[in-house]
DNA sequence: GCCGTTTTCGGCCCGACTGTTTTCAGTCG
């Protein structure tokens, strides 16, 4: 059975062959858009593919060709077209189309010319002035192909994508050096941060500015900037010192909505958004949409239309304003009004934190207190079952103790709710690893997987479906386990957990550290189908932790979370009655 | 290869920067 994630990457094998051969780039974007199509696409394909294919029509990019090869892919294991290009184009092509500045003509290049196949046949090319010797193949170029060789090998110990929770501190850090240089008007981070991705492949920062050659100077000179990829008048590119890409692009405040959208993405919106200019005799680039008929100018200059501000350049294509999070390509009708996503300041409530009872480092009192100061009305001090050893996890004796101190110290604080709850391990078999009768004496039971993380699907489907259906549990704790860039923790059939979880009303959690956003995205998105509750949590072992509800957030906003789904947004009222109503 | 409030054929977003060139091709986002 094909994963999605293995059928994109055949169409983007598929892109990348097709590419070095020079087949027609239309086609090759075709298979590009195909490939991001199934990574986005919360459904499992393969099992579309072999019960209901006619499904497989409605997905964006996906057409009669494409909706073949998933089917063929799924029923024989391979595709037949990729393995006639596999035979025509030496599979360690599409590895040097990874490098920096290499792109598929330079690799056609470099093979017709110098019969390089492989990284290793580029590096003794190099060396050998094998590559000197190509037509267009000036000093300066062989002198970048060395570079990019050079940081290719480097790169194996370095991810090619940065967690958000990574990338926004850094962002941010730039950000306030730009906006204390001379004459910065506004200063963002655009692209894939903005739209809330997991990961980011680089940063997009955004400034307008009256003074271009400060802002550039206070980008550059920034202390962990270590190499310069480019730099002009409007844009500049560098590596910093832990990899990560950084993107400048300087405008005049005028144009700063035109540059925020167009910087902001995706590409597939991007290109929405410019087809529909162009459906309306208009254009739109960075700079601002403008009208192409008649009314040019005598300087032959276009008509500006909009340009200052997102609202006005969506309002003058016709379009309401979407967030950002949900400018993806498998957005079904940007035409129709966005839903109302939650939104940070509405998030009144943590239920899912840990005290020094087991592995936190904050006392009852202590997280309280910062629950109180946050403005929330409840915190649930749940910590971890006696499973978890690794984490001291609370014997029953320990545990009944703790929930007598919880209630001592709520009495104490007064003016926040402070439940007695529990992190209860999902055993391997389904069984959770408190008995009932002590379940019950707790007001929340948040129940998550810690352990056997690599069982089949099949088995772990049947695991977090006896959680969700267990009458005592409230709450389905980062469910997959994934951590990112670290495990990829379990594959349960998503939808027939959503089904389950909405029946029992069970609320699913994103669990917001930005290693785990668990529930990520595409599983949001099918629990927000699915009319589940969610609860959004930051899992808080010590203070910080509790700063992450952002990342939370734009996963929640990602996945098309509204606030009356979220239980944590609910007032305490509605939260309790939730709670209690699992305790009758 | 995908797609359709002008189309089932003929389009398909747009511009900055670099390097090798004297006007442009390639790459990137």
């Amino acid at each position: 059975m094909a994963t999605n994630q293995e059928i994109a990457k055949a169409f983007s094998t598929i892109a990348d062959l097709l590419e070095i051969t020079g087949a027609n780039a239309f086609k090759v974007g075709a298979y590009r858009k195909a490939t991001r199509s199934c990574e986005d696409e919360p459904r499992d394909l393969g099992r579309l593919a072999r019960e209901s294919p006619t499904e497989l029509d409605s997905i964006e990019g996906i057409g009669q060709s494409t909706k073949a090869k998933i089917i063929e892919l799924e029923t024989t294991g391979s595709i037949h077209e990729l393995e006639e290009l596999r035979l025509k184009v030496p599979p360690g092509l599409s590895l040097l189309l990874t490098l920096a500045g290499v792109g598929p003509k330079t690799v056609k290049l470099l093979w017709d010319c110098a019969q390089v196949t492989s990284i290793d046949d580029l590096r003794t090319a190099i060396e050998s002035g094998a590559v000197a010797a190509i037509p267009r193949m000036g000093a300066k170029t062989v002198t970048n192909l060395r570079d990019a060789v050079a940081a290719h090998d480097l790169a194996g110990s370095r991810p090619t994508r940065y967690r958000l929770g990574e990338a926004i501190p850094i962002a941010e850090a730039f950000l306030t050096r730009l906006r204390a240089a001379p004459g910065t008007v506004r200063a963002t981070y655009a692209g894939s941060a903005r739209r809330g991705r997991d990961t980011v492949g680089d940063l997009d920062l955004l400034v307008s500015t009256r003074d271009h050659a400060a802002a550039k100077e206070a980008f550059l000179t920034a202390p962990t900037v270590s190499k310069l990829l480019a730099q002009g008048e409007t844009k500049c590119a560098v590596v910093l010192t832990n990899g990560l890409q950084i993107d400048l692009r300087i405008v005049d405040d005028s144009a700063f909505g035109a540059a925020l959208v167009y910087f902001t993405g995706s590409k597939d919106h991007n290109v929405f958004l410019r087809e529909r200019a162009n459906q309306r005799a208009m254009k739109l680039n960075e700079y601002g949409l403008f009208r192409t008929d008649s009314s040019a100018s005598a300087d032959g200059s276009l008509a500006l239309v909009a340009a200052e501000s997102e609202e006005a350049i969506y309002r003058a294509l016709d379009l309401p304003l979407w967030p950002a999070e949900l400018r993806e390509s498998h957005t079904a009708d940007f035409t129709q009004p966005p839903p109302r996503l939650i939104e940070l300041a509405e998030i009144k409530s943590e239920l899912h934190a840990h005290t020094t009872a087991s592995d936190g480092s904050l006392s009852i009192l202590e997280l309280a207190t910062l629950a109180k100061a946050r403005g929330f009305h409840t915190i649930a001090v749940t910590d971890h079952s006696k499973a978890s050893a690794q984490a001291n996890g609370l014997s029953v004796e320990r545990l009944l103790q703790h929930i007598a101190a919880i209630r001592e110290a709520e009495a104490a604080i007064g003016g926040i709710t402070i439940l007695a709850g529990s992190e209860v391990d999902i055993l391997a078999d389904g069984r959770l690893d408190y008995d009932d009768a002590v379940l019950e004496q707790l007001d929340i039971v948040v129940a998550s997987p810690h352990t056997a993380l690599r069982q089949s699907p099949e088995a772990a489907t049947a695991r977090l479906l006896a959680a969700i259906r267990h009458p005592l549990v409230h709450i389905l704790g980062h469910p997959t386990g994934r951590i990112i860039q670290g495990r990829d923790g379990l594959s349960p059939d998503i939808e027939a957990l959503c089904v389950a979880a909405h029946e029992c009303k069970t609320a699913l959690e994103i669990n917001c550290h930005w290693s785990r956003l668990d529930l990520r995205d595409v599983h949001v998105r099918a629990a927000v189908s699915a009319g589940c509750l969610i609860a959004i949590d930051c899992d808080i072992h010590s203070p910080p932790d509790a700063d992450n509800l952002r990342y939370g957030i734009a996963t929640a906003r990602r996945g098309g979370l509204c606030t009356s789904h979220c239980v944590n947004a609910w007032s305490a009222e509605k939260l309790h009655g939730w709670l209690r109503s699992k305790r009758s």
